[in-house]
DNA sequence: AAGTCGGGGAG
DNA sequence: CTCCCAGACTT
């Protein structure tokens, strides 16, 4: 390819006779074929066409740690519930968990509103433009700060994410540990040093849309697709497979549950879980600690009898923990001890927010 | 620096 | 199964 011709001797300009190309100017190199990949194969996201700051803030939190493909339906659901930020200071956390549920980390949700009311009481309701202003609100960090800064207002920030940190780790072949935060700072010094000033939007997704469909996260990268291969170290040395380096993570604990679906006078009974740690603020099914028998079932809920039938096991898979679950359906003549919702199925489906880990028994409740 | 916080797609 | 995703926050 011509255009990788020319690229190459460029590299031969900028490298200093009988010196390896250093990291600064191999970083500089990729800004003309990025910008011009990108302008050519980038993909039409809903929230990319229109790049209105409010709508560049709720698709950067539903992405973090999420696919795209995956935000899709949630974005726009999300857009046409509420459409502005005043719309979102004023939400019930009920609703937005309900919009929120399913997609997961439900404290983005949560930072999401608390963050629309501070705009609304000091920043005139409006997002700041400006990176340090933006990483001050609830839920946005470094990256987030920057992917706002940068596209919705043109600011000249790096954005480094998950494919940001593997792009350039295999650019400039470095061995580091990515999970590292002194890692993570390097390569957000290193870019800010060599980012355009004029096209901080394409160039911030462009080395994420790279990430995201060539140099992929799971299998091997399509170096022959890309537009950095001529001058990426990872792909000269055949260290593809190596690099990005990460520390493995630690195995899950798992857990055991019994979950009670308790119906009532033709209710079945939820409640709302605390507002902090794993699931917060959503809705349960009645659930105890460890596998109980139906003498336990009993003592737990302080009735003298109900008819129980056992339920299918189910596990659930969290990232960190995982439910063992066992499950019982347990007819009630009286109401039992602890403090229960009575909804109706349609109730469950419509206006609470009942995490997946409880589909396996959510389904059964007709 | 290490833990916590979800759910799903891909290999 | 394991790994990782347009990460942030708490301890």
């Amino acid at each position: 390819m011509e255009m990788k011709h020319s690229l190459y001797d460029k590299l031969q300009t900028l490298k200093p006779r009988g010196e390896a190309l250093d990291d600064q100017n191999r970083l500089k190199a990729m800004e003309r074929p990025l910008l011009s990949w990108y302008e050519e194969h980038r993909r039409i996201l809903p929230w990319r066409e229109d790049p209105k700051p409010y709508r560049v803030w709720i698709s950067e939190i539903m992405l973090q740690q999420t696919r795209v493909e995956a935000v899709k339906p949630y974005f726009a659901r999300f857009m046409e519930a509420l459409p502005c930020i005043g719309d979102l200071s004023e939400v019930s956390e009920d609703e937005l968990l309900k919009l929120w549920e399913g997609l997961g980390y439900y404290s983005r949700a949560k930072n999401l509103k608390k963050a629309a009311k501070l705009l609304v009481e000091q920043y005139g309701g409006e997002l700041p433009a400006s990176y340090e202003e933006l990483k001050k609100l609830p839920g946005i960090g470094s990256y987030t700060a920057g992917a706002i800064a940068s596209i919705a207002f043109g600011i000249p920030v790096p954005a480094v994410d998950g494919n940001v940190l593997r792009v350039i780790s295999r650019v400039i072949g470095s061995k580091e540990d990515i999970l590292k935060q002194s890692v993570k700072s390097g390569i957000e010094e290193k870019l800010k040093a060599v980012m355009p000033k004029e096209a901080a939007s394409s160039y911030n997704q462009g080395l994420i849309e790279i990430g995201a469909v060539v140099c992929i996260p799971n299998g091997a990268p399509l170096c022959d697709r890309c537009p950095l291969s001529s001058l990426c170290v990872a792909r000269e040395k055949d260290l593809t497979g190596v690099i990005p380096v990460k520390t493995p993570k630690k195995p899950r604990k798992s857990e055991d549950k019994t979950v009670m679906l308790l119906w009532l006078k033709g209710r079945v009974a939820i409640r709302k879980r605390e507002g902090t740690g794993l699931l917060a603020s959503l809705y349960e099914f009645p659930n105890a600690e460890g596998h109980l028998d139906e003498a336990q079932l009993l003592s737990y809920l302080q009735v003298k009898e109900g008819n129980i039938k056992e339920l299918p096991p189910s596990r659930h898979i969290f990232s960190h923990v995982e439910w063992n679950m066992t499950a019982y359906r347990i007819e009630l003549e009286e109401m039992p001890g602890g403090d229960y919702l009575w909804v109706t199925p349609e109730e469950i489906k419509k206006t609470y927010s009942l995490p997946g880990a409880f589909k396996a028994y959510t389904k059964l409740v007709r």
